[in-house]
DNA sequence: TTGTAAATTAAACATTTGTTTAAATTTAAA
DNA sequence: TTTAAATTTAAACAAATGTTTAATTTACAA
């Protein structure tokens, strides 16, 4: 099936496009890591650009969705939430290096102003639940007076700075140059216990001191 | 004098890369923004590659010797140091807001290795130095025991996510498209406070609740 | 089996790329 | 003023780029 081929190459873009930009990969290169034609690019996509934005829409589900299960689970307190959605943000970002790191680099350059906003659009949705749930909780006194966009901003900036780079993640945790810091069974859990810790902190009023 | 053209073209570069990267950005659109002929790039610098590592060594100020004042500063209390961190990280990366992001973009790609070391280089010192005083905090006990480099990827990362993207920034802080909010004198404000009232929760044990 | 559309290929295409050249101009010391 | 080095320029260069073409092969229904 020709959908299968499509999402091959797709698969291989964005390994090519995470290690060496979309600007930095051309479609030779693309092609010869894919095992394809150079002309099967533009049979399949159109042009380069297509490709990108057929990229974008195919994985687009790993961004949305996101915070779906919390709506219908309305047995959850606020806070329980926060530690859901921490967990799940982890694990998405972690499990999709790759297509993460290639949003990164599109969101901060400003070519394809159309792609950004399709992009921006997807993401915004996630901040406007996440902000309306500590809004709630503070209203409801469980939660500090916060800065309710910026914790969204620490929450993600935090996945993201560590996910940025494996060489610079190995040395930022002293972890030797040839560690594969991603992969280790533990490393997700150490993201996920500190922004816990720091959200605990940070959102509940009365903290117990360990 | 040279030099002058030199800092010219140099800084032309970084308001390019950063808009369009690196890879995105040609020598002819460089040459006509900077109001100089195509050849005078590769006179000056040699390539294209030297120019970018010229640009890297000629503002690598910025990232550095961010803490050469805390050293000598020995009266400040722990905490009282990460507040003067949070406080000259926060204007050190709005007020270079185009160098910083082409640092990161160069983060994210992992072509030219012999840069990207020696952005990590750099960067690596800064952490060090942070996480010496979080640990030594929490050895005499003024500091949760919190994990201090995830503690560091924290703080840079919320500003980092924040300066990222116009766009997405006037968007996740609900602002108008149009909006300009680098320059509003209170954002950088916004940004201290919500950081410093982060760090005060998730360092300090006996945090007052307001 | 035959015929038609889809898929695949190698080659060619027109631009654009970073870079170099060689001549012209400017600078500044002798 | 003379002279030599530094700077600046327009043009040219070779290589690489995204894309298209036209021919060939494959798939598969009639």
């Amino acid at each position: 099936m020709s959908d299968q081929k499509k999402q091959h190459i797709i698969q291989t873009a964005i390994t090519l496009f995470a290690e060496k930009g979309y600007e930095g990969t051309t479609i030779r290169d693309l092609a010869k890591r894919a095992r394809v034609n150079v002309a099967m690019v533009n049979y399949y996509f159109g042009s380069k650009e297509k490709l990108f934005e057929a990229l974008v829409e195919s994985r687009a589900g790993y961004m949305r969705n996101l915070l779906d299960e919390l709506k219908v689970n309305k047995t959850l307190s606020h806070f329980e939430k926060i530690e859901h959605i921490i967990f799940h943000y982890v694990n998405r970002i972690l499990d999709n290096r790759a297509f993460f790191q290639v949003m990164q680099q599109e969101m901060l350059v400003s070519v394809r102003p159309e792609l950004n906003r399709n992009i921006s659009e997807v993401l915004i949705k996630n901040v406007d639940e996440i902000v309306k749930i500590i809004h709630s909780g503070i209203r409801k006194k469980e939660f500090r007076k916060v800065d309710a966009q910026l914790t969204f901003a620490s929450i993600i900036g935090t996945i993201q700075q560590v996910v940025m780079s494996k060489s610079l993640c190995n040395r930022m945790l002293g972890l030797p140059e040839t560690a594969d810091p991603f992969t280790q069974p533990h490393f997700k859990n150490r993201i996920r216990k500190h922004i816990h810790q720091m959200m605990q902190t940070h959102l509940l009023p009365h903290t117990l001191n360990p």
